[in-house]
DNA sequence: TCACGATCTTGACATAGCTCAAAGATTATT
DNA sequence: AATAATCTTTGAGCTATGTCAAGATCGTGA
């Protein structure tokens, strides 16, 4: 399996008409994947990304570095874990999850990155990915080499800004899936995620109580420090209460207020 | 409650004996928290610190922005919950927890901070503190404020990467203890949890089998998501099994491979 | 179109870790 | 030094969630 897959049978707009099946109302862009055409300031995510609150200067010069790769279809690799680093990937269409092997042999999801995200912050420290990123559904990413991207920081003091940001908002979400983690009950983690992906989608101007969610069950559940079996019944039993519709992967939120007291409050 | 407390009757060794309590054979530095006679220069921790790598000039220049605050009592808060954003915190002395109060009111503890680590990039993203930080006992530190670092690191190209290794190292611990608490069970996140302080005194050159905890049971078991009863009885289960000996906050780590392979090997 | 593998659901049962309780040890306060 | 407060340990019983199993559904590739 290679990084960069080589089917040549997907058209230059799949990865836009991606986007459409997640219910967007914004117009179909044409992303052509080898480039031609796309540049970040003409992406309709660039206020959610890298380049928010350059000018128009500053993001030409943070076009010029950023590399827009080929999709990738469902299963192909970003990367791996143990992989040498060399760039970080803003996540264009589709999704991914990221996820380590434990020497047990199964693996444990430990994110999921949707449009306008940015994945491979886990591999800067010591020039190593310590997961592996893996796409959930047909996907598109620009990807940034980091040493180019620490060179043109010092001569931006915006894009500087905004990566020290991105990098904080990357440990507050961390440091929020702890507690999480560490303190909520079964239920409680499924409605925080539900909300999570709910507001996420949101961000990117999708419908925050219709989405599509590209993972299995059994990712949610490893994601989440539960069974398979916990996650398929409580989707059920939320069902049941009425809080939400789920028929498939296709998630209806039908009483946010609801699901956010079971959280408890404080959060979305 | 102030962060700065304002205790005079702390002499100007206090910090360094602190370090010496940890059994360090390291000289016993006279660090005057009002800084006259302290830099980043001088300072025994700075090739783990944010000064890695740093030319004379370029230390002088950090030097500069950094504040020597003087010492913290056990309790005293560097910064809590909502608080606005200024500054990061290296840890000098002492050690540190960040927790986070549930709208239940029962706080959960996100983080251990132990010397040269560095304290308070949960509010860079948005500005304000994510969780609350206090210390676990007498305890010295230096302030970094934030815009000052910002700018100095566009100078400075060291400093931009040391800064952006730190926040990525930040990052992979945190998806570290993901993966712990989601699918590791209590003996596992006991054993995991001391060798991961063990390295971390080893880090600053303490004894990596024979150390103190600084924290409560209920404060390991907060930041494990498990009860106070459940550490309890661990470290006493560990102890009958002669792979760690327990005097109160005392720890020895007898058979650190037995440790490692309750874990499941590929850590530590 | 069919068939196979992957995913999802549901049930019955087991158990790791939680809750409640109480007593002992340590640390802080007067 | 005495007292109070906090922290730690241990026991007994409970329950949320895991495990195991089986069948249903979905999606994909031949």
């Amino acid at each position: 399996m290679q990084s960069i897959n080589n089917s040549t049978e997907l058209n230059n707009t799949l990865a836009s008409s991606e986007l459409q099946d997640n219910r967007s109302n914004a117009p179909v862009i044409k992303l052509c994947p080898h480039s031609s055409g796309v540049s970040c300031g003409s992406c309709r995510l660039n206020e959610l990304c890298l380049p928010i609150a350059l000018s128009e200067g500053e993001m030409q010069q943070l076009d010029d570095i950023v590399e827009r790769n080929r999709p990738y279809k469902k299963a192909d690799h970003l990367y791996r874990q143990h992989d040498e680093f060399k760039s970080i990937f803003a996540v264009r269409s589709g999704s991914f999850k990221t996820y380590v092997l434990s020497s047990a042999g199964s693996g444990r999801v430990t994110g999921f990155y949707l449009p306008g995200e940015i994945i491979g912050m886990d591999g800067i420290a010591d020039r190593t990915h310590a997961n592996s990123a893996v796409a959930l559904e047909h996907a598109s990413i620009c990807e940034i080499p980091f040493s180019q991207l620490e060179s043109l920081s010092l001569k931006l003091p915006s894009l500087q800004h905004n990566f020290f940001s991105i990098m904080g908002a990357e440990i507050t979400k961390d440091q929020k899936i702890h507690t999480i983690l560490s303190s909520y009950s079964a239920e409680q983690r499924i409605a925080s995620f539900l909300l999570g992906v709910s507001s996420r989608y949101a961000r990117v101007g999708l419908s925050p109580t219709r989405f599509h969610l590209p993972m299995t069950r059994g990712d949610i559940g490893e994601y989440l420090g539960l069974t398979v079996e916990t996650v398929s019944r409580l989707f059920t039993a939320l069902q049941k209460k009425g809080l939400i519709s789920v028929d498939n992967r296709e998630i209806a939120l039908l009483e946010k207020d609801e699901l956010r007291a079971i959280v408890g409050a404080d959060e979305f």
